[in-house]
DNA sequence: TGTACATCAGTGAACGCGCGTTCACTGATGTAC
DNA sequence: TGTACATCAGTGAACGCGCGTTCACTGATGTAC
């Protein structure tokens, strides 16, 4: 046994007293450092400190370890969702574009869950309450999509509410994928994440028939001070057409 | 040495005559079965029927394998969004609704290169060549972009063609890695994947004030029957506005 | 309050496995003369 | 046209490693009486 493992035993006795919850953070801080794939159950007990028989006390292997994980992930996911979309407030097109940025800050700021989540390979089923995470989370999304899909103006093109609200999470998937993981190693652009996703969502709507002539991080309802630019002038975020 | 392994031998000498083309084969076909994190340097060596010890004279190493599969992946897939794209031909709108359309049929039908072109890891500077071959099939969407930004209705948003061309970009990887990919895990959804990202470009079409009244998969310059619906209703792929 | 005992949550050694990688080697091929 | 020889592209055995998993075990904890 390593001096280390000693030591660790001595400050904590012979039970740990909260495993589960430590191979849960050393999972996560695993995952972040070496990608879903490089996640070994053994590594998660060496990190907790406990020799690599102890993990199976909580879980039945690494797939179960992974899956919480994940399922973990998807529930601060929807808290993050609802949070962003604090039901329309104060506007749907606002809140709804809020929606969007609070993905891609999820994903930018939680690596490893969104890993765990998204590319772990975990089969979507292989666990009911993990499915029924990730749902919820989607629900979020979905609702925000029906309240829009309400406001539809007439005379436009009207998809379901589902398939805006599957709109959304591409954009967003697409976005975060691409650009705004921590990996370091993706391509260089001369905006940021942010405004690429921001901009999207913007014509998408505007496609929807809605209008979004506001420029982007300006609040919306009323402007704090007045702004130069009249309301309704038909230039986006990307400055006045030439 | 097993039975099989003789057989081969005997079949085709000792010298392979091939094996740097065999083990790609091998890993692609690997990476589709087992997903590019399960991929393994003795397997593709297994798989060509020949020593572990022989992929060495190839390749430094597992990941320059892996590199390659992707690097060869990048450059059909750029084939194939060149032939979509058909230098815009017979207008700007269809070709780049086309070129949406040939990045999903690439997702679908290799998702063994799909998966080692975005999904395997691999640090994007890994390769020159590789860099480079993915920059190329970049370049495609981007050169489609710039045609379709020159042609922006005035008085519309008109962001870079380079945001336009990465927009498309992520609304097409968001639904090929959410929807359409062979791991037969994923939701199930009441539209397919293709469906799904023709409104998505459509909407974002419109939204930068092109017209896209007509139904999908309807051949756009001009029906080859006439349709019932008149050119130019305000109703897109989903029905009439209610 | 004490004690016997069941249960729980760990240990540590061991196992078989497959991997990546190396090494000295050898059979096949191509080429200079 | 032959032949000697350099080079190339494989072999197969071996290595060290870390993994997942199992096993009989033991220390700690809680509880019935």
């Amino acid at each position: 046994m390593s001096w280390r493992k000693e030591q660790r035993r001595a400050e904590r006795g012979y039970h740990h007293g909260n495993l589960k919850e430590a191979l849960l953070q050393a999972a996560l801080g695993l995952i972040a450092e070496k990608g879903a794939a490089g996640f070994t159950f053994a590594d998660a007990a060496r990190m907790a400190g406990v020799s690599p028989a102890a993990p199976y006390r909580h879980f039945r292997d690494r797939d179960e370890l992974l899956s919480s994980v994940a399922q973990r992930g998807f529930e601060q996911f929807e808290a993050r969702l609802m949070s962003a979309w604090d039901d329309g407030r104060p506007d749907t097109v606002t809140a709804f574009e809020r929606v969007g940025k609070a993905y891609l800050a999820f994903a930018r700021e939680e690596p490893a869950f969104y890993s765990a989540m998204f590319e772990s390979g975990l089969p979507v089923d292989s666990s009911p309450a993990l499915m029924a995470a990730g749902e919820r989370a989607f629900g979020v999304i979905r609702a925000a999509a029906e309240r829009l899909a309400a406001l539809t103006p007439p005379g436009r093109p009207r998809p379901p509410a589902l398939m805006m609200a599957l709109h959304i999470w591409s954009m967003s998937h697409g976005v975060a994928s691409l650009f705004a993981r921590g990996d370091g190693a993706r391509r260089k652009l001369p905006m940021s994440p942010e405004e690429l996703l921001e901009a999207e969502v913007l014509i998408y709507l505007r496609g929807l028939g809605f209008p979004t002539d506001r420029r982007p991080s300006e609040p919306p309802p009323v402007p704090p001070e007045a702004s130069g630019a009249p309301a309704g002038a038909p230039n986006g975020p990307w400055g006045k057409p030439k």
